[in-house]
Parts: C-alpha cells; structure tokens; sequence
DNA sequence: GTGTTCACG
DNA sequence: ACGTACGTGAACACC
C-alpha cells in the first residue's frame, strides 16, 4: 500500500482564511478567525487523505531570491496585518501539538520548500497531497503529487489533479508557470502581458506549448495581440522564473520525523478550548492514531443514511474514498454528458434541499470513473444530462434511488437504467456485528464527506462495484436484482400517488376526541381528588403505588410499570383505573392520528404520503413514516373510525385491499415440512381452530372460543420464538400451565419443534439465519453466557426467516402488481402495503378485474408447499369494506 | 437523547 | 437470576 504525505502551506492558507473566514473573536477577544480556517482545513485534510506522513511548510520573515531578482516582486503586498500575526503564533502551537514538523528554509518561500519535499517523496515513493490556500503549487501537480484547495466560504476543498487541470485550464501542470506568466498574478505584482487574460493565456499556451513557442512566431497574431506580446517579451520571461517553484533546496524531507503516530491530544483540546473551537473536538482524530502500520485504516462503506452502517472488516468491501475527486462548479453540461456517456455507465448523487416537506433537487453530482462533477439545478436538469438521466441504456448507480427520484420528477425528469442502489446493496450484504471496541475511523468523518455531492456519487460508484461482487460472493444477486431493485419503482409510484384523506371527517373526530379527553381529564382529577400529569408515566406511578397504595405490577428499567395490561389487573381497585384506560386510548388516537396524521395532508390534493423504508427492518420487511400508514387503528370501535378518514380519491372509486391468508403459519409449515401443519392449510382449515380442536381433543366444530384464542397464541407463540414464561404472562396463567401447552403443542407439530432447534443450531454455526431468497440477518448473542441475552438472539433467530420469508413473497409480489398493471389497460393503482396487505385505489368499473389482478400476482408470487391464500375487500373507505369473492384462475 | 406507551402486522 | 414473544414508528415526558 502506498503511504501518503501531507503538506501544508501554511502562508498560504493562514492568509487566505483570514480574508476568508468572518471574524470570529474569542470571548476574551482575541481575534482567531485565520486560527479557525487553518485548524479545520488541516483536520480535513486529515480526514479525507488519510496521510501516514505530514509536515508543514512557513515563509520566513527574511528576503527571498526573487526579490533579489526583481525586486518588484511582491512588492505591492501590505505589510501583515497587526491582528493576524498572533494567530500565525496560534498556529504554530496547533502544528506543535499535533507533532507536526515545520520546515522552512532562509531565502526561500513556503512553496519553494513543499516542492523540494514533495519531489523527495515522490523519489521514496510516496504519494504527496499539497494542501494550499493558492494555485501556484499546480505546476508541481504528477501523478503521484495532488493539490488540495479551498473553494468559497473555505469550508469546501477542491483536489487537482493532472485530469482537473487539464479540465479547467487545457493545460499540463508544468505548463502552468508559463501560463501565469502571461497573464499576470495581482497579488505576487506580477504584471503579465497587457489585454492578455486568462482565457487567452491559456490558449496560446495550449497551442504553442510554452513561452518559447508562443514567441516563436508572433505573425500569426493580431496587431494589437502581437505588440503587446513583443513590448513585455522581457518581462513574460522573468515572470516566468519567478513564477516557478524551486525544488532543488538544501532540505531533507525525514519519513521518521514526518510520519503520524500519536499526538498530545490533551495539548489540542487545552488549545481548542482556549481559542473556544468546540466544533472542531468532535473531528479530531483519535489519540492513538495507530497510522504506524503501512496500510491506512479501510474506510468502511458507510453510508449517509438508511443503509447498515456497521460492516465488518473482513467482509466489507473496504474502500478509502478518493483523493482524486473534484468537483467542478461552472460546467458544460454538453461536455459533461458526453463524457458520462463514453463509459456507458455512472454514478448519481442527488444533493436535495430536506428542510420542506418533500426534498428539492438542488443539484447533482455526477460521477464516472475517477471524475466527479457537480451540476447545479437552479432552473431544472440541464437538457443533455437530463437525456442521459432518462437513457435507459446507460446503466446508472445511486444511494437511495427512490429518494432522488422522486426529487428528480418533482423537477420535471427521471432517473432510468438503475443498476446498482448501494444503499439497498448495504442492506442486503450481511452486517457483522460491530466490533466491541470503538472505533473512531469509522464513524464520524465519512457523513461530512459523503454528504459532498461529488464524493457521494464517486463513494457510491467504487461502492457500487464492491457491493457487485460481495452480492455475487454471498448469492445474494437475485434477491437484489430481481426483488429489491424493481421495489424502488413501485415504491416510487406508491409514495407519489398518497392516499386520499377526508380531512374535514378527520378534524371533527379530533375536535370530538378532544373533548372527550378533557371530560375524561377532569373525571380522573375528580376521582383522586387532584390535578396530575395524565400522560406521564411517572407522575402516574407515584399516584397509583404510592398514593393510592395499589399493588405493583411489572417493572420497567427505571420504575414500575403503569402500561395496559397492568392497569386491566388494576380495574375496579380504584375508579381512577379506568379513567386512564379510557384517557389513554382516546388520546392516542387524538394526538398520534387526528392531529399528527391531519398535519401530514397535503391540503391542496388532500392526499397524505408516506415514505416506505426499504433498508429499515432487520427482517426485511418494509416501514412506512411521516406518517406510517402501516398502523392505522382497526382493533377498535374508536380506532376504526379513524380508519374510516382514508378514503377513495374519488366517487367513482374505491379502495381495494388484498390480504394474505396466515402468511406467516403457511412459511412455517413450508420450511419446517411438519405433516399437520401442511395438512391443515392444504385442506383449507381453520388453522387456529385446528391447532385447538387437536390440542383440547374436542371436534373442530366444537371448539370454543377461548380454546381457539389460546391455540392462536400458541401459534404465533411460535413465529414469535416462544417462551413458556412469555405465553404464560399472554394467556395469563401460570408457567407450568403454558409449558404444558407447549409440550403439546410440539407433540402435534414435530417437525416445527425440529425445524426450530435445527434454526438455532445453524444460527449458531453460521452466525446468521436466512430466509427462503437468501436475504440473511447475522446475529450475534446466540452463545452469549447471559440467558437472557441468549433466549433473546434465539427468538430473533427463529423469527426471521419466516417473518423476512413472507417480506421477500409480499415484495415479489409487489413487482409482479405493479407489471401486471403498467402490462394492463387498468387505471388503478396501488397506494399502500401493510406488510400481508396491499391498497390499491380503484375505479369502480375495474373492481372486479383488479381483484382477479391482486389475487392472481400474489397468490402466485412464490410457490410454497401449501395454497398462498388472498382475501380481498372493496369499499368506499378503508374501515367499510365487504369482502370480494374472486373466482381463481389456474396461476403457478 | 432516552424511556415508556401504544398503534399496526 | 434474568424479566419476556418478533418486527416497526410516533407522541410524550423528562433528562
């Protein structure tokens, strides 16, 4: 692995932020504004290079050879100003404090000294980042030496290499002083040729090659351009020699005195707190750099947001971001298209406004092989890189597609050809667990970079290819390309169609719910005889256990329980009991839904949107927020009516909802093949009433109500990874009782209770448990010593790959919907998806097709050894639906 | 920010 | 002796 060394210009830079950078004073009054600059571009220039080597380079306060040479030369520079020379002291404190070496030699200046250093390391084979606040170290810019400087506002930093000089200029790096030369350097007094700018410097440069080539022939000029050239020829030339850096000085560059190993953390930290920099502590690097072994420490691919963050080392596909990124504000966008189409592929990187309800394509950063751009949308996507955008063929990467498709439509285009979402690929690339020892590489710096709308589009390209492979590598490359991927489509259409609201029904049962609240309220206050803090827990225990003496329940890990279920043990021991139960319920719905769902209505439209996660849910389900929609209320006749609030766009539709039948049960008769558990969903029973008939020795028509109730715990006792302890507190009995039912249980369904020591013993070998596409969760706590910790990771274990099973069959059949219905003449279209549930918004007329539609895809998304059974349901609104009866068509 | 509670599958 | 089933998101109190 190549090393790399820093350098910094220090000069450069201390003078460049002090012009820059407003001017912060310290509460004592000291001014520290060039202090600040310098400190956080250092600290940046640590994190995004990531350099074992650094030393930094002064002026000193001496003449140098140039002005002995022209003594005009910097001549019309103001003397330092009185409140910046302190902070050079500053400075020069921090450099210390961070044990960096500081070179600087009489007679020469700063640049001088970073040239003769940087071609060293480029003879010992290093790899050099300049770091400066001008752009007179281009010309010492090769392959292996890179510039890094600051943008606007000095928070942003461009890298220059040979491609982005060329890029910006037209020129090679050495050809940067003749350049300079001809066109003058205010700031160095140098004076250039007359009417000669930067436009026209660097085409004669570019044609002619250097200054001898331009003054070659001077017939080919225009008159005026040929006697300005002629009357500063001298002059062009000894601007020239002073222009170019010397490199050949009598300093050392000593890798021994160069290289990172700790610092005095404390000292950086007294002196942060002294000049009061308290946002730069968080971006310090850690005491321990441990920078001494000759690998840098892998950045590990972590993403901005919604991805896993925590890869493993081992399997993480392990990738430093590049040096060799540049951004580029004043693009044409003809040229920039064309050059992202040669490779056939690229990367996007939507930079979105997110302080407004939906994000606002602010622009885009662009990316191809080791090239970035960023495109500015002020007024749209420019045309030719929006064609590009829509060009199916031109395979495109992203993190989190869905998001910057939907900005990229709000602004009138699209993105086509995904090929590879990395944010999905970290979702689905199995994450170890997180080392138990800290690891400060990993986490803080990478949000600041990939927040960077080029870096983000580079980040995500190298990340795009790694994720390929690792995809491939852990056979993940169906579930990925075939499920997931086509997701993000549909999941676009779903979240920008939203689903109608009444608003005004919904304000009404607010106002409703309020008052009842407030009647409530008062009751409650009147039965204790005092106000309280009804919604506070705490307030709520003191009143219960301390004040009314009632008997505790459960504890929580800071104090004694006061949830439903306690407070159902406690009705009728105090009338105040039933006063919460009632002020709880009613309140949820008036806060959580009336109010917090009323807020989120687009009020011109009156359609509410939700945003689907897809890289959430350890399982591989989805969720659903601001607002979730995959919880509106249904077990209650109070929760219903606000389920009643969702309703059709129009009159002449209505919603449609298609369920699967006990999805769950029917995945574990599947992967556990237990002969009863297949029989009773071949058969078409009633697999609670079943379970019960079987378990109480009673006909199945015999069954009771609470038998059945029972059996249906016991059921999803077992998705849920049972314990008899867990079942006994459901079922409210004692703990033998509940084993008893257990054991029973297991003695009817034999296979379920081998396939669910055969999961816990694979978890244990493998580290992970996988569902039937091979999505996987790793997790780690099965061997823990800590029984509780352990059982927890067992019931994770068995969950998953039925719960993530019947994910991967409700997404396979999301796609299969939404191509049958783009396939079809239908105008309906799917709002929702509520995990064994979709809702689709219908006209009237196509009811009975959309019904056939949902039926067929979803019953026919994954073949299973027993029936995927779907129920379907039409209405006006989402509470009042009547059942459909769909005649089946021969399907898979 | 964390903990509690509660809405859903 | 842990202190309870799995997976989510939102509101609220309190630190």
């Amino acid at each position: 692995m190549t090393e790399r060394l820093a350098l910094i210009d220090s000069n450069s830079l201390i003078y460049r932020a002090f012009f820059a950078v407003p001017p912060l004073t310290t509460t004592k009054g000291e001014l520290a504004n060039a202090t600040f600059g310098f400190a956080s571009i250092l600290l940046k220039s640590l994190e995004q290079a990531t350099p074992q080597h650094i030393a930094a380079a002064f002026d000193l306060p001496v003449p140098t050879f140039r002005r002995e040479m022209e003594p005009t030369y910097k001549a019309t520079r103001k003397p330092m100003p009185d409140d910046l020379r302190p902070q050079f002291e500053r400075c020069k404190q921090l450099l210390d404090a961070f044990g960096i070496p500081m070179y600087s030699l009489p007679g020469y200046e700063a640049d001088d000294v970073i040239g003769a250093l940087a071609r060293q390391a480029e003879a010992k084979g290093l790899e050099t980042i300049i770091v400066s606040g001008d752009l007179d170290p281009l010309q010492l810019v090769t392959p292996r030496i890179k510039l890094m400087t600051t943008r606007q506002g000095f928070q942003n930093t461009v890298i220059y290499d040979e491609d982005m000089i060329r890029q910006r200029y037209g020129l090679r790096p050495d050809q940067m002083v003749d350049f300079k030369a001809l066109k003058g350097d205010a700031t160095d007094n140098i004076p250039g040729v007359p009417g000669v700018g930067e436009k026209t410097a660097a085409k004669l440069i570019a044609e002619h090659e250097n200054l001898e080539g331009v003054y070659a022939d001077l017939g080919g000029y225009t008159p005026r351009l040929r006697e300005s050239l002629a009357a500063s020829k001298d002059q062009v030339f000894r601007s020239r020699q002073l222009a170019t850096i010397v490199t050949d000085l009598p300093v050392t560059l000593e890798l021994e005195r160069t290289r990172r190993t700790t610092y005095d953390r404390a000292a950086v930290l007294e002196l942060f707190r002294d000049l009061e920099f308290r946002s730069l502590v968080p971006r310090l690097p850690p005491a321990d750099q441990n920078l001494a072994a000759p690998a840098p420490t892998p950045v590990a691919p972590l993403v901005p947001r919604g991805g896993q963050m925590q890869l493993g080392l081992e399997t993480a596909p392990a990738v430093a971001l590049p040096v060799e990124t540049a951004l580029v504000a004043d693009v044409d966008a003809d040229t920039v298209a064309a050059e992202l189409r040669t490779p056939g592929a690229f990367a996007v990187h939507a930079d979105m406004d997110t302080s407004g309800r939906h994000p606002l394509l602010v622009g885009l950063g662009l990316a191809a092989g080791d090239r970035a751009w960023y495109v500015p949308t002020p007024d749209g996507v420019p045309a030719p890189i929006a064609e590009l955008l829509l060009d199916d063929a031109v395979a495109k990467t992203a993190h989190d597609a869905k998001t910057a498709r939907r900005a990229l439509r709000r602004a009138g285009t699209d993105l086509r050809g995904l090929s590879m979402d990395t944010m999905i690929a970290s979702y689905l690339v199995p994450a170890l667990p997180a080392p138990d020892r800290k690891d400060p590489y990993r986490t803080p710096t990478l949000d600041e970079r990939l927040a960077r709308a080029g870096a983000g589009a580079v980040a995500a390209a190298r990340l795009g290819e790694q994720f390929a492979v690792e995809l491939e590598r852990l056979n993940l490359k169906r579930l990925y390309r075939d499920v997931e991927l086509p997701l993000v489509d549909v999941l676009v259409e779903m979240e920008e169609a939203g689903i109608a609201v009444d608003t005004g029904y919904l304000r009404l049962l607010g106002e409703e719910f309020a008052r009842e609240v407030a009647r409530i309220e008062q009751e409650a206050f009147a039965a204790v005889g005092h106000e309280f803090g009804l919604n506070s827990p705490k307030q709520l225990q003191s009143l219960l256990f301390d004040e009314l003496k009632l008997p505790r329940g459960r504890r929580t890990g800071t104090g004694f329980s006061t949830d439903a279920t306690v407070l159902e043990e406690l009705r009728g021991a105090h009338p105040v009991i039933e006063k919460i139960l009632e002020y709880r319920e009613i309140e949820k719905l008036r806060s959580t839904y009336a109010e917090g769902l009323g807020g989120l209505v687009d009020p011109e439209t009156r359609r509410v949107h939700t945003t689907f996660e897809q890289t959430v849910a350890a399982t591989g389900r989805l969720s659903s927020r601001a607002p979730n929609l995959q919880n509106i209320p249904i077990r209650t006749p109070l929760g219903r009516r606000i389920r009643r609030a969702f309703v059709a766009g129009s009159s002449n539709r209505v919603l449609v909802a298609a369920d699967y039948s006990q999805i769950e049960l029917r995945v574990l008769a599947h992967v556990s093949q237990d002969p009863a558990l297949l029989d009773a969903f071949r058969s078409g029973a009633d697999i609670h009433r079943r379970t019960a008939a079987a378990g109480f020795g009673v006909a199945e028509n015999a069954v009771t109500r609470e038998q059945r109730d029972v059996a249906k715990m016991l059921n999803f006792g077992i998705i849920y990874g049972m314990s008899d302890f867990g079942l006994a507190w459901r079922m409210q009995m004692p703990r033998e009782e509940a084993q008893r039912f257990i054991d029973e249980y297991f003695k009817r369904y034999g296979q379920v209770r081998r396939y669910v020591l055969e999961t816990k013993a694979f978890c244990v070998e493998q580290g992970y448990v996988e569902t039937l596409l091979g999505r996987r969760r790793y997790i780690p706590d099965m061997t823990s010593r800590v029984n509780a910790v352990r059982n927890a990771a067992e019931r994770m274990a068995i969950n998953m790959p039925i719960q993530g099973t019947a994910a991967d069959i409700m997404k396979i059949a999301m796609a299969r919907v939404h191509r049958a219905l783009h396939d079809s003449d239908l105008h309906a279209r799917v709002l929702l998806q509520v995990h064994d549930e979709l809702v689709a918004e219908v006209p009237r007329l196509e009811v009975e097709r959309m019904a056939r539609l949902l039926t067929d895809e979803m019953s026919g998304a994954y073949e299973l050894d027993v029936p995927l059974v779907v129920d379907v349901r039409a209405g006006p609104n989402w509470d009042e639906m009547q059942r459909l009866e769909v005649t089946a068509t021969a399907n898979a």
